[in-house]
Parts: C-alpha cells; sequence; structure tokens
DNA sequence: GCCAACGTTGGC
DNA sequence: GCCAACGTTGGC
C-alpha cells in the first residue's frame, strides 16, 4: 500500500464536499498535469491512503484523509465541451487524462497548516515542502505519513 | 493582487 | 530539438 498527498482548492472541492457525496465517494478528476496523470494512470491503486490537502486557500495545510476505491481510468470531463476541464485533444479511444475515485476516510482533529510542516527538519525532502513544486498529487514516505499523524494531537 | 517557479506551446 | 513567450500554480 502506498501513501499520497492530493492538493484541492477547498473553493473547488472541500473534504466537506467529499463527506456529503453519496456513499462519501468522487472522482479525482479535471487533473491536467502530465505527471499528476501518470501517477493516477499508473501508480495509485485501489486501497491506497492519501492526506487530503488545501491548496490556494487563506490557510493551506492538510485537513483529512481519503482512501483510493478505484484504479485509474480516463477522465471523462476531457471529453464533455460543456465541462471546464474539456481538452479537444482528449480522444475517447486514445484518452489522455485519467482519475481515479477517493472516498471519504476522515477529517483531521485539527488541520495541520502548510507553516507548521515547514518547521520540521524531517519533513523538508517531501516534495511539498520543495521549493516550486506544483504537483497536484505526489507521493508521501510512509515514515512521513506516520510523522504527520503524530503531529495531529499536539 | 503580486510574483516566483514551473509547464506547455509553437516557431524556427 | 531548442528556447522564448505565454499560461498556470500557489504561497504570501
Amino acid at each position: 500500500m502506498q501513501y499520497w498527498l492530493m492538493k484541492s482548492e477547498p473553493n473547488d472541492f472541500s473534504i466537506d464536499d467529499l463527506q456529503a457525496r453519496p456513499q462519501q465517494r468522487e472522482p479525482w478528476d479535471g487533473v491536467r498535469n502530465y505527471q499528476a496523470r501518470n501517477v493516477m494512470r499508473d501508480e495509485m491503486k485501489s486501497g491506497d491512503l492519501a492526506f487530503f490537502y488545501y491548496s490556494s486557500c487563506a490557510l493551506p495545510g492538510i485537513v483529512g484523509i481519503v482512501k483510493v476505491v478505484r484504479n485509474g481510468y480516463p477522465d471523462s470531463t476531457a471529453f464533455d465541451p460543456r465541462s471546464r476541464h474539456y481538452d479537444p485533444k482528449s480522444d475517447p479511444a486514445n484518452p489522455r487524462w485519467y482519475q481515479v475515485d477517493v472516498e471519504f476516510v476522515r477529517k483531521l482533529q485539527r488541520p495541520i497548516p502548510l507553516l507548521e510542516l515547514k518547521n520540521h527538519p524531517q519533513l523538508a525532502e517531501m516534495p511539498l515542502l520543495r521549493r516550486g513544486n506544483r504537483l497536484s498529487i505526489m507521493p508521501v514516505a510512509e515514515a512521513d505519513w506516520h510523522f504527520i499523524l503524530a503531529l495531529e494531537n499536539r
């Protein structure tokens, strides 16, 4: 099993939105970055866990945990001209973009802000904390996963 | 809103 | 295949 971090802008899709969905599940669609696409298509597997991370908001940070419940499959919003994620270059016969399905697991007892993560030298090698990182989906080392969860109750 | 950093595009 | 121009991301 692997661990991940998935970014979302809370104004766009929040963990509360996920919790409110039928079966508390939702396709993680609209990702238009090749590296993140490759992760969802090739690496994320049903049963993996991921941190739900808020970006581009008042308090960027980790707010919860989700579980991958479906392996990568083509992102159909790319085929829909009415979708804001429409990509005419994605051909259903040869899809360019992929998504996984995620399921709500729980919210953290408190959000763990990016600023706090930066205070821990142990986490300095996380892709999230590396300068200029723009990946919307990235791996989390198992040790980092547990370290971060231990911050939750402080 | 600013702007640094990065990814993508497209002319050559 | 190079690389300048442009668009996007995302913290601040």
